[in-house]
DNA sequence: TTGAAAGCGTTACCAA
DNA sequence: TTGGTAACGCTTTCAA
C-alpha cells in the first residue's frame, strides 16, 4: 500500500474563491489571456490559497510535460556522474526537471531503462549510450526529442549529438606521447561485445602508425562497484615482461580512453611499484574535476563539459520550445599536460 | 509550444481487443483481479499491443506515483555527487523512479527546488539538506514521506534520518593526530551562515581539548565552479606566518568536514609549496571512490556509501510500500589511513 | 473577455 | 468474476 500524496487546493477551489469559471482561471494563471484585472485577482487568489498548478494533471490534459529523461551507461564512471549531475542542474535552471536511470554498464540493461523513462512520458531524451549502435534508438528518437552525448547513434539519423573530435583528441595525444620519446604505448578502452566497429580503435591505429608507435591494446571491462577487478585486469597488462631482456618490455605510457580507467591504470601503476610519470605516463581522455590531483602528472584531454551540458541541453529545449531540428555538434578538445614524462632512461 | 507526446495504445484499446471492460483490463493487468484465464488473455492481448500504463493517468487516478524526489545541497561536491548517482540507481533498482534537484550550494534555492519538486507530486523525499534547521521541513516532512541524509531534521521530528556518527567520526580523527604528535590542526568546515549551531564545531573544540590540541577554525564557503577561490581561501589559512620564528607557525594538519575541501587543502598546499603528508597531514572526512589517488596519503572516514544509500532508500520505500514509520539511524565511522605523517621534524 | 463541456488515461467504488 | 460510472485536476475547443 503506497502512501497517499496529501490533498492540496485545485484549479477548481482557486475558481471558486474568484467566482470564475476553472478554465478563465486556467487561462489567467499561463497569462495566455483575460484582462489585467481578471489575470491579478486570479493571482492573488492562488498565491493565497497556495495553489500550485498539479503537472501530473496538466501533463495529462494536455499531453505535454516539462520533463527530460536523462539515461546513461554508468555513474560509476566519474565524467558521466558529473555529467549526470551537470545535466540535471542545467535541466533545473532552465525550469525542467530530469528523471535519471543508469544502466550501471550494463548494455542490455539500456532497453529495460529506456522502457521505463519512456513509460513516464517524458518530453525529451539526453543520453550518453552505452551501445550507439542498437537498433533501439531510431524507433526512439522517431518519436521523442533525443540529444546523444558522447556518440553519434548511427542508426537514429533523427537524433540530435554532442559528439568529441576524437581524431583531434588522439592525434593531439599520440603527438604529446611521440614527443616525450615513447615508442609503446597500452591503450586502454572499454570492451564492448556488442559494438565491434569503434571508431577510436581506427583512429588509435592511424594515429600510431604515423607516429610510428606500437599500441597494446588494453580492453577493459567497465568500472563495477569491485575495483579490485579493474586493478589486476590493467597491472597484467602494464607488468613487465621476464627479468632480463635488454628493451622496455612494457609500455612506457598509458593512454586511456575513460576516467575510470586512468584511475584504474594509476592503481594498477602502484601495485606493480611503477612510478608515475616517471616509470609509466598515464594519459586520461576525459578531464574530470581532480584529475589534478589524482597522482602526480596526469594528463588528460579536456572537453570542457560546461561545453558539452550547454550543447546538449541547450538544442534539446530549442528543440523542445520551439522547434527547431537538431544536429550533431562537435566539441574541440584541448590537452592539459601534468608532468607527463618520457619513458625512463634505465629501461631505454 | 512544447512538442507533443507521442499516441500509445491506452487501456480501452486493450479492452476493445478482448471485448471487456476498460476496469476489468486494469485489474487483470495490475493482477488484483480476474479468472486465470481473463488474465492471460488481457496480457497477451495487452504485449501484443504494446501497451504500456500511462504513469501519469494513473497517478492522477490513484493519487500515488513511484516516483521520488531526491534534493541535494550541492553536486559539485564529489561525495553528494557520488550520493545522488547511487540514490537514483537504488531507486531504479527497486523499481521506482528519481527525480533529481541540486541547491547548488545555496541554502536560500532549497526551498524553491523543494516546492518544485513537491509539485511533481512525488511518493517521497530524499534529502540531503543545506539548511537542517530550516523551518519548512516540518511542514513538508507532516505530508510526505521524509528521509534526511548527514543531518537530523531538528525541527522535523516526523522525518527519517540517516545521520553519522560524528562524536566517534571526530574523535577517531583527533586521537590519529594527536598520536601522530601533532599539536596544531586546522580544520576546515563548512561557513553556513543560517546554521549558527553546528554539532561539528562542539565536538571538535571537545576533542581537541581533550586531545590538548590547539584548532584553527577555516570557515570555508561550499565549492562552486570556480575553484581557484577556494583554493586562495584555504592557502591563506594554512600558509606559515612570517619566517624566523622557532616554532611551527601554521597547522601541521588539516582536518576537513568534506571531501571537497579536503581537495582544496591538496590544492592550496601544493600552491604554497607543501608537501603532503611530509609538511601537512590531511584528513577528509568524508571517503569518495578516488581518495587513494589524491595526491599521496589521503587519510579519510569512510561512511561506507552503501551503507548509507540502503538506510535511506530502505527505509523510505519500506515506509511507502507498508505504512511503517521513519526513524533515525545512525552510520557508524571508519578511519581509512592513508600514510598521514606527524609534523615535520624540522618544524618542531 | 469569459464559460460550458468534453476530453486526457487511469483507478476505485458499487452493482450486477 | 465482471462492468458501469464517477472521479482525478487540468487543458482546450467552441460558444456566448
Amino acid at each position: 500500500m503506497l502512501a497517499r500524496v496529501p490533498k492540496r487546493p485545485t484549479l477548481q477551489d482557486v475558481a471558486d474563491a474568484v467566482g470564475l469559471a476553472p478554465a478563465t482561471v486556467s487561462y489567467a494563471l499561463r497569462g495566455e489571456r483575460g484582462s489585467d484585472e481578471t489575470v491579478a485577482r486570479v493571482r492573488a487568489a492562488a498565491a493565497r490559497l497556495g495553489y500550485e498548478v498539479n503537472p501530473i494533471a496538466a501533463a495529462l490534459a494536455s499531453g505535454r510535460s516539462r520533463t527530460v529523461a536523462v539515461l546513461c551507461g554508468s555513474t560509476r564512471d566519474l565524467w558521466q556522474q558529473s555529467l549526470v549531475a551537470a545535466l540535471a542542474r542545467e535541466l533545473m535552471n532552465r525550469g525542467w526537471h530530469a528523471i535519471v536511470a543508469d544502466a550501471d554498464g550494463h548494455p542490455e540493461r539500456e532497453d529495460a531503462l529506456l522502457a521505463q523513462l519512456r513509460a513516464q512520458r517524458p518530453a525529451g531524451l539526453l543520453v550518453a549510450p552505452l551501445d550507439p549502435f542498437a537498433e533501439q534508438w531510431e524507433a526512439v528518437a522517431s518519436q521523442l526529442p533525443l540529444v546523444a552525448i558522447g556518440d553519434r547513434l548511427s542508426r537514429a539519423p533523427s537524433a540530435g549529438a554532442v559528439v568529441f573530435d576524437n581524431a583531434s583528441g588522439v592525434a593531439a595525444v599520440f603527438d604529446h606521447l611521440a614527443e616525450l620519446g615513447h615508442r609503446r604505448v597500452a591503450v586502454v578502452l572499454p570492451r564492448r561485445p556488442s559494438t565491434p566497429d569503434r571508431p577510436a580503435e581506427r583512429l588509435v591505429a592511424r594515429e600510431a602508425k604515423r607516429c610510428r608507435m606500437s599500441v597494446d591494446l588494453v580492453r577493459t571491462p567497465p568500472a563495477t562497484a569491485d575495483r579490485g577487478e579493474m586493478t589486476a585486469h590493467l597491472a597484467a597488462a602494464l607488468a613487465p615482461g621476464p627479468a632480463g631482456t635488454d628493451s622496455p618490455d612494457r609500455p612506457t605510457a598509458a593512454f586511456c580512453l575513460t576516467d575510470s580507467f586512468a584511475f584504474g591504470v594509476l592503481r594498477a601503476a602502484r601495485s606493480l611499484d611503477l612510478e608515475v610519470p616517471r616509470d609509466l605516463s598515464v594519459v586520461g581522455f576525459e578531464d574530470v574535476d581532480f584529475a589534478d590531483l589524482a597522482g602526480p602528472g596526469l594528463t588528460t584531454v579536456d572537453w570542457g563539459r560546461d561545453a558539452v551540458v550547454g550543447a546538449a541541453v541547450g538544442q534539446l529545449l530549442t528543440a523542445l520550445e520551439s522547434g527547431r531540428g537538431l544536429e550533431v555538434r562537435t566539441i574541440a578538445p584541448r590537452l592539459v599536460v601534468r608532468g607527463t614524462t618520457g619513458p625512463a632512461p634505465t629501461r631505454r
